[in-house]
DNA sequence: TTGCTCAACTTGTTGGTACAAGCTGATGTG
DNA sequence: CACATCAGCTTGTACCAACAAGTTGAGCAA
């Protein structure tokens, strides 16, 4: 019965039943499943099998769950972040470019600075060629958009620069930029190269950015360069359902006229 | 007692206490985790309490299982694709290209091809400006190293562009290259626009990419462009946990020096 | 030696129960 | 009316039990 096909465990019937309706839209972004009582009547299951069905559409991202209201339907509004904009060759995002970029979005921005004096992690040392253990500098960044957490910036510069621009250590932001406060210097950024990955979030950002299970984390590595070597490196941790990266290389004149903002 | 910080509960301080001994290198990638049975004596706790916070780390991506083998920690073995160099300006990874960069790693590459006739999905349209449910011509594409799924490949091209270049519709590769084929015909793709996002798998690109619990894709749109208009739209999907991509923007002469490979 | 069987391990699935804890609206008191 | 309380909903945590199903190695048979 059931015409052949491979018999699956209840918990998933559960799932794939409810991932139809979700996507045929029975239940569109933001509405509200039956219960799990409801659904247990339903699927003739125990409530434990429906809870397994449940954790699987969360673990996909589909659905959130919160005690006391019930699982919801997720809905995705995502923001568009330009990588390779000429601007943003100086400095992935530097605050002030931040607060426009959001405020122009007609969304309210908000976030916090923290300078700290540290070692380069092995994986930062490698980029900025220096040995891993050596002293950094930190400047770290938390980025709220109407008080969603957005992203967690962390900027790391490597000791010889920071004796040549000490500055860097100065609690707070720099008023004029870093990129200009470095050019200034004689120390200008030519070129940089970006690492795009993605995981699911440790803990610790799970906690900062507040993802719930199933989200996965954008991770964005720019580390810019100096004619001679390599003067930063920034690591920006995007939550992976409210964000997404363009990058745009060689004569696009074709597109603006379609492209709306 | 226990210092007052917040009661967690019995689960999470399970899945707590096995990150640290994970991340600490008790055991390192590869190892087997300790069954079910023991943690439960270890913990005190019944066996599915167990199971709720090793599944917890499971969705972090940290460790799999597998019936009747136990849970190991999961080895993370990266591949970095160039998505800027420019030989890839033409097309993300022809088939050639993908065959002869996986050979010289080492490995053994292998792919399966097809195309269909098929209609804009909406998403595609709107970066082509064609109407939703116009047709298109979809030549996708499997990939796998050493056996094991790589990434999948869907390049749509619009009605308008097959009319003038049928051999698209061809099953089967192009011998000289899509984009040599193109070019041939006046057709020069001469930018393009990357868009990145990553999400979690829906269940048949967990299916093609065989990709277990707690492993996100990463999604990679080019779209490329004529001098008139967009000419084909690529959708990547790579498993999120074997992938890596880069950029490389401006002077980086201060870095080829460093870098192996 | 070779090959098969099977016991003993592992995780997977499904059922049950009980209580904790968060949320909402009805109810009743001041 | 304003406000506190609480019943009744929701999901979260924790336990128990039983059997299914995948894997491995010991041990026996040919």
């Amino acid at each position: 019965m059931m015409g052949g096909m491979s018999k699956q465990p209840k918990y998933r019937q559960v799932a794939d039943a409810l991932r139809r309706e979700i996507d045929s839209g029975t239940y569109g972004p933001g509405a509200r499943l039956p219960s799990e009582a409801e659904l247990s009547t339903r699927f003739d299951a125990s409530r434990n099998t429906i809870r397994s069905g449940l954790s699987l559409l969360v673990s996909e991202g589909l659905i959130s769950s919160s005690q006391g209201l019930g699982y919801e339907v997720r809905k995705h509004e995502v923001f568009v972040l330009n990588a390779s904009k000429f601007e943003n060759l100086s400095f992935p995002q530097n605050g002030d470019a931040y607060s426009t970029d959001v405020t122009n979005a007609g969304r309210r921005p908000h976030q916090t600075f923290r300078v700290e004096l540290t070692t380069a992690p092995e994986y930062i040392a490698e980029r900025l060629t220096v040995d891993a253990g050596s002293r950094a500098v930190l400047r770290f960044c938390h980025r709220f958009v109407d008080d969603v957490p957005w992203s967690t910036q962390a900027t790391h510069y490597p000791d010889w620069l920071v004796e040549r621009a000490p500055r860097l250590t100065e609690p707070g932001d720099i008023a004029e930029g870093t990129t200009r406060y470095l050019a200034g210097l004689g120390i200008e950024q030519v070129g940089y190269a970006d690492e795009i990955a993605t995981r699911m979030p440790t803990p610790e950002e799970a906690r900062l950015l507040e993802i719930g299970a199933g989200v996965p984390v954008l991770l964005w590595t720019r580390t810019g360069y100096s004619p001679e070597r390599p003067i930063r490196c920034t690591i920006t941790t995007f939550r992976g359902d409210l964000n997404r990266m363009n990058y745009e290389i060689g004569d696009l004149s074709a597109r603006s006229e379609n492209e709306p903002q």
